[in-house]
DNA sequence: CGAAAAATCTTGACATTGTCAAGTTAGATG
DNA sequence: CATCTAACTTGACAATGTCAAGATTTTTCG
């Protein structure tokens, strides 16, 4: 773990980290291996000891990306109250924030940055996991009769398209401000889900 | 309108329709200036008397896209019956039939490959008008009974978000294929749907 | 321990790309 | 017809992804 001037230690997860820091600085248009190298402190080349390509490492950028928001799915799920409907608005919420707070990170795990999904097992992996915890929490939901009776994987898919949708179209700027001018997101988002509830989520 | 080989005639609109095949071909990964203006037939740098960079050109395909995919939603939402709850459907398959037979035409357009949108001013309007557009039907629905009543700006911002998301989701490859095996896609879309409307609107 | 092998990193090169500057051509204007 | 201007070409430059060849370190193993 030594900076033998040479011999890095851990590049690989130093050249992750590195790719985080000029997403969050120059965006998701800016991120170029060579930059990423540079900020490692290494040269242009010494990633492809690593990575095969620069799809690679956005492979790697997503898979993380996916880690860090089923983390904080998780906290948000561990926080809420007990009240389902309530808990269900805190979760979307926190999908939300992860999305705003990491714009260019949340782009690349879902604007099609990376071509072949496939060929990137980890990837799929935790992107499986993350759609069958996600699963598992609108199943509770359901029981609790706040949201439509359904097969649970699509009603969890519904569920997460109408959130998801919902914070692209806010990444993308097309909710309109005539909207946005007169409700706070986190309220937008729970009128929005209001839709999709069977009990009312109420207002602020 | 003639080819004097030098003076082309409409450039302009010949390099848009050149960028939409480039986009066909090789994604939106592929779509750089140089290829554009080769597939027009003209130099690398002619597109530079038409469009100040490559963003001005993302921005005119993508307000191109959004007059397309509003003829689409308007010739379905034509050519749909009488019933409200039926029509949504409808218009909806049309967003979603869209996106899928022009996965990266739509994904510039979505994806926030167009950086300051605030600086082209038709696209601006275009998708202003694309909201507005689809409040006012959503409006019906919602008069029909289909809908939860609400203020139609942010009921059509939830049905909106819910289809936007259902076809992003899709085009991640996001949505597993133990569902996508199981039910088409368009059926898949209709039990979505049905967890946002008050109506039953049933099976294949 | 020491030599061979493997992993890691650097340097140099090439093709592609976006963009600009300078020049060329054609159509419009007077 | 002379001139002006918009449209287009050619040539250049820096940034980028990627590969090949070489240098350096670590690991393996006889």
């Amino acid at each position: 773990m030594a900076k033998s001037s040479y011999h890095h230690g851990d590049l690989k997860n130093a050249l992750i980290q590195a790719g985080l820091a000029v997403l969050a600085e120059d965006g998701a248009a800016g991120l170029s291996l060579r930059k990423v190298a540079s900020r490692a402190g290494v040269s242009h080349s010494a990633p492809y000891a690593h990575f095969t390509d620069k799809q690679a490492l956005i492979a790697a950028i997503s898979t993380e990306g996916f880690r860090r928001l089923q983390a904080a799915l998780d906290a948000a799920n561990a926080a809420a109250g007990s009240d389902p409907a309530e808990r269900l608005v805190e979760v979307a919420w926190a999908y939300a924030r992860f999305a705003l707070e990491n714009r260019d990170w949340f782009k690349v795990m879902f604007s099609g940055l990376l071509e072949n999904q496939h060929d990137y097992p980890d990837f799929v992996a935790i992107s499986h996991e993350n759609f069958a915890r996600f699963e598992q929490q609108v199943s509770e939901y359901q029981q609790a009769g706040v949201v439509r009776p359904g097969p649970p994987d699509v009603t969890a898919l519904s569920v997460w398209s109408l959130v998801h949708g919902f914070v692209s179209l806010l990444l993308e700027q097309q909710i309109s401000s005539a909207i946005l001018d007169r409700v706070a997101v986190k309220d937008l988002l729970r009128e929005t889900l209001n839709h999709i509830t069977l009990v009312d989520l109420g207002r602020v």
